[in-house]
DNA sequence: TTCATTTATTCGCCTATCCGAATATATACA
DNA sequence: TGTATATATTCGGATAGGCGAATAAATGAA
């Protein structure tokens, strides 16, 4: 039986939420990080050279999302993935991403052939 | 051993672009329309109740990244998923979704207990 | 308390993206 | 050709989200 139609896009809307977490840059070097184990921002800063005000901007907004968590340590705060299966579903789109890649890589390669 | 830096940041904004393409609400819709089978524009309009503009310019963002295909049948366009995994990976965001969820209403439950 | 270190937040500015409305294009058929 | 149907695109305005720079807040140690 289907879901009452506003509360499907409800949950499409949170869904959109999740993902949009997903989709940046850095907050999927961030992530890929995190997949190694918890790590405190000054780690996550020096791993991938980008400022840190601007990981902590990113950082913000999984926490907010509840894709990682934070626990403090000291002077420190460090980080961890909240679930291992966000990981998952990025290795899966990165299967799917290189299909699509070499679909147009073999693209490229034939229209070379065709003007040789 | 690991990519060069620049590299991985290349396919990162790859990977951004693809979750940018899932990080809406009425895209998450499209797609799981079309997990159903190939449909038309139509049928897509009517089943989601979102004006024909819309949605040919939500179609056109999907295309674009290659996760729907497009085939004209006559005056119909039919679109259809490219890849299944890209449903795959979205079920297993959701499956993530539904326990911060129940973490969420845990919190709240417990938060009403204390303040009764 | 004062200083150093680590992390978080705020402020403008700029760009990306969404939408509704209107319009354009493509096909089928008379 | 003209008309109806199906789909795509463009435009303008509103909103969201990113960044750098500066600053604030939290902690530890002297």
């Amino acid at each position: 039986m289907p879901l009452r139609k506003p509360l499907q896009d409800e949950l499409n809307a949170f869904h959109a939420e999740i993902c949009g977490a997903l989709a940046d840059t850095r907050r999927i070097a961030i992530l890929y990080e995190l997949a190694e184990g918890p790590k405190a921002v000054g780690e996550l800063v020096s791993a991938l050279d980008v400022p840190q005000a601007t990981v902590s901007r990113h950082l913000k907004v999984l926490r907010e999302r509840q894709m990682v968590t934070a626990q403090r340590d000291g002077a420190h705060v460090i980080y961890a993935l909240a679930d291992e299966r966000i990981i998952a579903a990025l290795d899966l789109l990165r299967e799917v991403m290189r299909d699509i890649l070499s679909r147009r890589a073999a693209l490229a390669q034939a229209m070379t052939l065709e003007a040789s």
